[in-house]
DNA sequence: AAGAGAAACAACCGCAAGCGA
DNA sequence: GTCGCTTGCGGTTGTTTCTCT
């Protein structure tokens, strides 16, 4: 199989996007959905590949893409879906509204694995100090995103945004986004049958954070044949017992 | 105040799966 | 069944910003 090359053209752009070729997106898609992104950048005007419109699109100019810092239950939550998923990344941004894959991933590289390393050396080190103050000053300051570049669609109206959001429902388009909140509310209704075991840590218990593990290793096998997933689904089911999942 | 190193974030690259012809 | 194209995903890199000395 021959993959079709990216950017085999000469010519077209890389690198960070400007506001306007992010305007000139927003503005297409607004119009005409994204049906191709191969085609979409020839058909917009911008000297960009599909591919790089589509990632520029999907973890930044998404109107319900959700900005600034994670929230301890967010990392929380990301933490205990990395150690029964692995670095699924898209998965786990599944399970986290307004958040991307490549944003979790970010985090999770930059941070959060670092927390569960066995060595704690860490907490004792001057880099830790320098986290927590940082921590600290996040949580009184706008992050560095949102000040040095504002989110494109912040300087719309709102409107503007509910333009978009009206565009996508007349073309019957769902949305990652729709998909996303179709996923959370089943994973709340089904709450009710969730092991509260799972989490120990009851503040995690939101509709925001709580899936069932059941239902994601189910999505999982079902989805996709994954070996690895329905090993892991066999073992839990036999077990009945999530207790048996190891804990952080 | 300036330089060095670390952290954070955005974007690119390559691979593989899905799908239609 | 195969071929080629498109999309999605995960790994990685490059750049910017921050913090410390």
């Amino acid at each position: 199989m021959v993959r079709a090359p990216c950017c085999e053209k000469m010519g077209l752009k890389k690198g960070p996007w400007t506001p306007e070729e992010d305007r000139v997106l927003i503005a297409y898609i607004q119009q005409h959905g994204h049906d191709n992104w191969r085609a979409l950048p020839k058909q917009a005007g911008l000297l960009r590949c599909g591919k790089s419109c589509r990632l520029r699109w999907i973890n930044y100019l998404r109107p319900d893409i959700k900005r600034g810092n994670f929230s301890e239950e967010e990392e929380e939550t990301i933490i205990k879906l990395h150690e029964l998923l692995g670095n699924r990344w898209s998965a786990i941004a599944a399970k986290l509204p307004g958040r991307t894959d490549n944003e979790i991933k970010n985090v999770w590289h930059t941070h959060l694995k670092k927390r569960i390393k066995p060595n704690q050396s860490f907490q004792d080190s001057k880099r830790k100090s320098r986290a927590e103050s940082k921590t600290d000053l996040d949580a009184i300051k706008p992050n560095r995103q949102e000040f040095a570049s504002p989110h494109p669609l912040s300087s719309c109206s709102e409107n503007s945004t509910s333009v978009i959001t009206n565009s996508f429902s007349k073309v019957g388009d769902a949305t990652s986004a729709d998909i996303k909140e179709e996923t959370m509310v089943s994973s709340c209704q089904l709450s009710d049958d969730i092991d509260e075991n799972l989490w120990s840590d009851a503040s995690l218990i939101d509709c925001g954070a709580v899936w069932s593990l059941e239902d994601s290793l189910t999505s999982f096998c079902s989805s996709g044949t994954d070996e690895g997933m329905n090993y892991w689904l066999q073992l839990f089911m036999e077990a009945g017992e999530l207790d048996e999942l190891p804990h952080i």
